[in-house]
DNA sequence: ATTAATCCTATCGTTATGGTAGGGTATTTT
DNA sequence: AAAATACCCTACCATAACGATAGGATTAAT
């Protein structure tokens, strides 16, 4: 169970957007350059996110992309969701042969339960949550960038 | 993002074997016709659930396979990474050219935030908690059974 | 020895993933 | 008008994962 590098990608697009668009338009070419990723392959993302309508583009010379909605209006299940597909899906939804079986109602359950958890979390977030985090670790990264770095006990990564 | 069938099928044997096993050995060829899965395919499950040492097998004529540990010692999410490997992994963690970056890290954030939410429903439920719903659904059953279905409110699916 | 069970390994077709590429279309700038 | 710029559409490709099947090897009871 990994979350794929569209989705990781994605969504680093949609917060580049967030934070580096005033009101204006932000290049591809930009995005792909601040997030290293290959700009033809980044342009896939970018289409599934146009597709979702999360992004509106414009064509020519200067054009570019911007978020379709206020950044506080888009969650991040909507993003995730327009890249990666409906989340945790159990494919025997309607398939009566197999959820007539009780012992596979409560096993299906279950997958039910653990879609609503991911939900839960990225439903109840927003772009602008997003952007917030970012600037704030932005800011604390250059008032006390002294080399020391804290780390997180259970996921071992730095941490500050 | 979906769940895979060896998850859901290993997770279904798991339960039958929770539920059919009267201190005794439960044979593969019995789940898999109780389950409605092909017994050759199921076998890779059980390879995998034995390697994790979640169940033990024993060879030979009435042979067959019993947990390894108490229902209520086997947690959900060890059934699940038995079978589909590590929850939610973002392979950069130790990444430094990426993780230096502080967007990146936001984003990452995000991404433990999902895994922590799946295991925490995984995590907190043992086969034992799975067992007694698959009693009170199965009992449920037998005592209203009369062709009007319920249908749950929420998944729109059928219940009874 | 026979039978019945798990075990190991290989194979196979299909789909998904990650990524590249070529050429087309729209728009601005010169 | 033409060049430049930027998005857009479509195809392709290599690899890996997925779902499933199969042959034969072990182990142990009868």
């Amino acid at each position: 169970m990994k979350i794929s590098t569209r989705a990781r990608y994605g969504m680093r697009a949609m917060l580049d957007i967030a934070v580096h668009s005033d009101g204006g338009l932000v290049l591809l070419k930009d995005i792909a350059a601040r997030q290293e990723i290959s700009k033809r392959y980044l342009e896939h993302m970018m289409t599934q996110l146009r597709n979702s309508g999360l992004v509106v583009s414009e064509r020519g010379a200067s054009g570019g992309y911007r978020l379709a909605r206020d950044p506080g209006d888009i969650r991040l299940d909507e993003i995730f969701e327009a890249l990666e597909g409906e989340i945790a899906v159990v494919e025997c939804i309607r398939d009566a042969a197999i959820c007539s079986r009780a012992d596979e109602c409560v096993t299906r359950d279950l997958w039910c339960e653990v879609a609503s958890a991911i939900r839960s979390v990225l439903g109840t977030k927003t772009l602008a949550d997003l952007k917030k985090r970012y600037e704030r670790v932005k800011e604390q990264g250059r008032d006390s960038g002294r080399g020391d770095v804290r780390v997180h006990s259970s996921t071992g990564r730095a941490v500050k």
